[in-house]
DNA sequence: GCTTAGACTTGTCGGTAAAGGG
DNA sequence: CCCTTTACCGACAAGTCTAAGC
């Protein structure tokens, strides 16, 4: 209980896989400290705004307006933008000319009454073939990254995640968020708070500029930071995952999750013990830990006003479940149908042991349709029970730990010895996959998903074809070579045999690849590998069963995960 | 205790570079 | 080699959770 900082300890690892128990209390040093030096350039500004040219002209009620510096960038957000279906929505429309207008001169004001009646299409051509033309700027880019993209942090030189200012534009936000089009306003280094140690070089602000301010905290992780007028929430320039602070943060978490799983017995029956509680409070934490363990849903803290209406597993209200005592020939069904995280939905029927039904039929009664399911309980209390069985436990745990365990088990289910490269790959995919489905995480069908795939039938209908001809001169060849044997035809025969095997095989990659297109249609694997994917249970499979880690992770992935791919052995397990 | 601020992780999307097929 | 398709990567919004403040 007493490491503080465990750094050191990556190495040991090594050579061991071991649970740390006692380990999870993450880089608490107790003071909070999480560097010693830090140096770095300061954030990277976006350009300034470059007028529109004289013959790009804005009309109003059919006649040209030239609109000042300011409200004319502003109407440059909207014009670039028109071609989305979001530019059609009320709650856009009114929040952009609200903010439009407030920008405005009060002359610009006194004209510009109505956003029916402006024109912003020659705008939109202008920018429409400016894209175009902007390509190969490629090497000051690669200058400016090698500036700002990098710093130093303990003496090692890290790369930066986002270096880059937020430009300003159009908020749009996800879902039917109220604040939809919202101007979005230009960061000045006025805004920003500069992060560094104390005797490093500070960096300098622009030409003429000064910073908000320049702190040096090293009880927090960013170098730079501001507050955007949307929500008033502060943003951050933070160091890139491939960086020793944020390996070790992930080293953390999944070993907090290993951790998880030892208790995990221990902590399901007092949850279950609790659905019988005579308490409200302990029925209603018991089921909705049961949800947050079964069906891995998010914790759900309450949420500001002015932001979509979504939910988690606290925020749950009555609308959002419906209850059938019997359904599809199943015994006590819960059909969950709400909206999470980035208003992703969420469809599901579950059925559920009959002591669940019955509280949570307990926990609707008297209720109208938007009140809480959970009126008891918040995700504060659930997170501070849960610690008290364990160190370092809370809400989101679970979804770690049963995404991390689900892979390995799916992948121990899956993997066969005698399966090729490419079977062993499409295992894993559809072990992710299971993970994927297990988290919700959805992506809209690719928009070319249907032209693709009939693509892909065309080919393997070809190849069939390739495929019965080579049958076909194989046959000949051997028949052949029976008449009239000779070295040649014998060759012939090695040579068509050679030729069959060769288009079996491609047909069989082909099918694969479809398979595998067709159960990727709306799953989104990309989140729970990156967030969620103990990457030891990975690059142990890897390992064990020879697929080269590349075909697994790319460039980006192997950087994030380099600590897990040094130290883990094919013996690993999660 | 409860509320709010702050810091950090998780999430989807869209543009662009790179790969792949004709 | 060119064009299309796919994979990758950055952008930035939206969550979770802790702790500061009252």
């Amino acid at each position: 209980f007493f490491f503080c900082d465990l750094s050191h300890l990556l190495p040991i690892l090594k050579y061991k896989s071991v649970v740390y128990v006692g380990l999870w209390e993450e880089g608490k040093s107790s003071d909070g400290q999480k560097w010693t030096t830090l140096e770095h350039n300061g954030p990277l500004f976006p350009p300034e705004y470059e007028p529109l040219p004289n013959n790009v002209v804005f009309y109003y009620s059919g006649e040209a307006f030239k609109l000042g510096l300011a409200s004319e960038e502003i109407a440059t957000f909207y014009a670039k933008m028109l071609d989305h279906e979001y530019t059609t929505k009320e709650v856009f429309q009114k929040n952009f000319f609200n903010d439009w207008r407030e920008e405005m001169t009060e002359d610009e004001r006194k004209v510009i009454k109505k956003l029916s009646k402006c024109n912003f299409s020659e705008l939109h051509a202008y920018f429409v073939n400016k894209a175009e033309e902007k390509k190969n700027m490629t090497k000051e880019e690669k200058q400016l990254t090698e500036q700002y993209g990098f710093c130093f942090l303990d003496g090692h030189r890290e790369k930066i995640g986002n270096f880059r200012v937020e430009p300003p534009g159009l908020f749009r936000g996800r879902g039917e968020h109220p604040k939809m089009g919202k101007l979005k306003k230009r960061i000045q280094p006025e805004d920003i708070t500069i992060n560094c140690s104390k005797g490093s070089r500070i960096p300098g602000p622009p030409q003429g500029h000064k910073w908000r301010k320049v702190q040096h905290d090293n009880t927090v992780t960013w170098l730079a930071s501001w507050v955007e007028n949307i929500q008033g929430h502060p943003k951050y320039i933070m160091l890139n995952p491939s960086s020793k602070l944020k390996g070790e943060k992930d080293w953390q978490k999944y070993e907090t999750a290993r951790n998880l799983k030892l208790r995990v017995d221990s902590i399901r029956r007092q949850y279950q013990s609790d659905w019988s509680s005579h308490e409200m409070r302990n029925r209603q934490r018991g089921v909705a830990l049961y949800f947050i363990d079964k069906l891995a849903l998010r914790a759900g803290n309450e949420k500001e006003d002015d932001t979509a209406d979504t939910v988690g597993c606290c925020s749950l209200r009555v609308e959002h479940i419906t209850l059938h005592k019997e359904l599809d020939g199943k015994e006590w069904v819960v059909e969950f149908d709400f909206l999470g995280k980035d208003s992703i939905r969420y469809y599901n029927k579950v059925p559920v042991e009959k002591r669940v039904f019955k509280n949570l039929k307990l926990f609707m009664e008297n209720k109208d349709p938007d009140d809480d399911l959970f009126d008891r309980i918040n995700t504060t209390y659930l997170n501070k029970n849960l610690n008290e069985s364990m160190a370092g436990l809370t809400a989101k745990v679970f979804r770690t730990f049963n995404a991390s365990t689900t892979l390995q088990d799916q992948l121990n289910i899956m993997t066969k010895e005698d399966m090729t490269v490419e079977e062993k790959i499409l295992a894993y995919n559809r072990a992710n996959r299971a993970v994927a489905i297990l988290c919700n995480h959805q992506r809209a069908a690719p928009k070319t998903f249907e032209k693709s795939m009939q693509l892909l039938q065309e080919k393997i209908k070809k190849k069939k074809e390739q495929i019965e001809l080579a049958k076909r001169e194989l046959k000949e060849a051997k028949n052949a070579h029976r008449e009239r044997p000779s070295d040649k035809s014998k060759n012939l025969v090695a040579k068509k045999e050679k030729v069959l095997k060769r288009l079996q095989e491609q047909l069989k990659k082909l099918q694969l690849q479809m398979t595998d297109k067709e159960e990727n249609k709306v799953i989104a694997l990309g989140t729970s590998k990156l967030n969620y994917l103990d990457p030891r249970i990975t690059v142990a499979w890897c390992k064990k069963h020879k697929v080269p880690i590349e075909k697994i992770y790319n460039k980006t992935q192997r950087d994030k995960f380099a600590w897990a791919i040094d130290m883990t052995d094919e013996d690993f397990e999660f």
